[in-house]
DNA sequence: GTTTTTGCTACTAAAACAATAGCACGGCAT
DNA sequence: ATGCCGTGCTATTGTTTTAGTAGCAAAAAC
């Protein structure tokens, strides 16, 4: 278990990111939340920890190769962090997925409506 | 401007999403954010109204293609329309963004933690 | 009726992601 | 102590997405 995740990158503020030279914070959060399967392993995350190979199960095997990268992104963002038990969220992650919440109940009525 | 985007892939419930077989809503609607710039076009447009051209510039001039496609993802969910001025966000888009809106600020304040 | 602007397609190159195989390490039972 | 298993993770290769640039047809402005 090395943590010499140096060469992570996710932007500063000012920064460019991927595709965006203005670098303001809530398009440093879209570039990293953007990325495949990220808000899906806070989603996991915030119903239990979970250990690299459950997280992997629960997120319908997705590569080990993303999955590390995206834990390493996570976690140089404190939003994730080594746990006990495998994985779980920081204190921040817990709140950034407070925010997300809503997004549960509304993707219901939002599928219903797309199907009429 | 031709409307018939038959060939635009939104994934219904049930259906195996890119890379999740189980389909349930919150993981297509993640599916659908996780794209590339999908989430910012959605930010841009709840400030105002974007002609495409517009919209290519505000989000640090996306290639046309990427955005072409994400519009059209995201008018095929309903979340975006045509407007009388570009473009615009859909009665749903807006809630939708309403729902992402707090992550504005605390992004500032995440910013400033992972500057430390 | 010519010049701009707008929406968009075509094409190519680079980056991200998917898929599979498998290794190193720790626990643990024999 | 040794063989077995689960866990975290790297390596490799192939596919899909995204980026970047050029430019064209239709509408709008003049």
């Amino acid at each position: 278990m090395n943590d010499d995740d140096e060469n992570v990158k996710i932007a500063k503020v000012g920064q460019k990111v991927r595709g965006s030279k203005t670098g303001q914070p809530i398009m440093i959060l879209f570039d990293l939340l953007g990325r495949r399967w990220a808000m899906g392993i806070i989603w996991n995350l915030s119903a239990q920890n979970c250990t690299f190979r459950e997280l992997q199960a629960r997120c319908d095997s997705l590569s080990p190769t993303v999955l590390n990268t995206r834990l390493k992104e996570l976690r140089a963002a404190n939003l994730v962090e080594k746990a006990q038990h495998g994985y779980g969220l920081t204190a921040e992650g817990t709140k950034l997925f407070k925010m997300l919440e809503p997004l549960g109940d509304w993707s219901y009525e939002w599928t219903d409506m797309l199907a009429e």
